[in-house]
DNA sequence: GTCTATAGAAAGATAGAC
DNA sequence: GTCTATCTTTCTATAGAC
């Protein structure tokens, strides 16, 4: 048996568990979401739980990279437009993926438990974030060699900057699950913007 | 009696039970701190508790308050340098007080309890990142009154950029607990360099 | 205000039958 | 694999003495 029991080949039951365990760990957080409570959503016993993950840890973990998966899902667009029409289309594919309800609440559980469970961050961290932020910067990178953006600042630290914006407060309102103070057309208007200003064909 | 009992003197005894909470909601989170552990932790009986704190839920918001009042004291520097070295100040202030240690576990929690909380999330936003947002603000506006900024773009927003892409890399990665990917003060650089290209006197 | 003692419910995990 | 039943611990909150 080479492959972990976390990843053996789906079945009804399986996936019934990991649903019910997304549903809860996502709505009420890792400790209160009781085994009981899985079990039950599910429509199977508690021991049918433990037969296909070892713990609760195990499971919390198993339903974060299934959804990390769905989540974090960036499409890169064609980047033959110019700078602010490229960066426009990134900003608004990524925003709505960052404030979907299902990404957010991922993101307040796994940040919740990081200090609890070091590796299950490090491992969201790199499943979901990096790879669209890599996605991006490569995107950036190639406007830089077409001279759509000036290449006097390191593509990522572009990028870095362009998320960072954009997570300034439409973001950070939504994670804590705020109204929001503008729409986020603006921000993305407006981050965009600023990008070009900085970094645009002069 | 006018106050509510979470506002009532301080006494011995509660300014105990408030440092053991604190100690242990910071540290496992809402639902894995249990009232014997703070009894234990603060040296008194559980009754006692709950004769100063009517529940667990109004514990954990008395312990964000007064943590609140102490993580965001964030002090205006003079603003009568040009901008890049007023906002070099500004950023390096506000990022150490974001990535101390008591001020990232308590945005952990506060996260992690906002969908259960909702009202208590708002109350800690306002209480403390509003307020050192506002006061970034501030000098914003008075920096471009003086020239030192365009005023092509709201204050607000700029404040909202310059703060975005300090959390931008620094700050994600401390939330989730991985180490750092840069120098907190090349962050801080590169953020004031851009915000001055975009915005700096021409 | 502060304590001991405890009620009453619910937690994670397992034993053993099938 | 899946179930019922249960072990053991721990939880929030309270009663009642002082």
């Amino acid at each position: 048996m080479l492959k972990p029991k976390t990843r053996a080949k789906p079945s009804a039951k399986r996936e019934a568990i990991l649903d019910a365990a997304q549903g809860l760990f996502l709505d009420v957080g890792y400790a209160a979401t009781s085994m009981d409570s899985v079990a039950t959503l599910a429509g199977v016993s508690k021991a049918t739980i433990y037969a296909h993950f070892d713990s609760k840890d195990q499971l919390f973990a198993a339903m974060m990279h299934r959804r990390c998966d769905a989540s974090f899902a960036f499409v890169p667009p064609d980047d033959t437009s110019d700078a602010a029409r490229t960066l426009t289309i990134i900003a608004e594919r990524l925003l709505s993926l960052l404030i979907s309800p299902e990404a957010l609440a991922l993101y307040r559980v796994v940040v919740a438990e990081s200090a609890r469970a070091p590796e299950l961050a490090k491992a969201f961290y790199e499943t979901g974030p990096i790879r669209a932020k890599e996605a991006i910067a490569a995107i950036v990178a190639r406007l830089q060699l077409r001279g759509e953006l000036l290449a006097i600042q390191d593509a990522m630290v572009i990028t870095d900057q362009f998320i960072g914006m954009l997570r300034a407060e439409t973001y950070h309102r939504a994670l804590l699950g705020l109204p929001a103070a503008r729409p986020a057309a603006q921000t993305i208007a407006t981050t965009v913007e600023t990008l070009v200003r900085a970094y645009g064909r002069r």
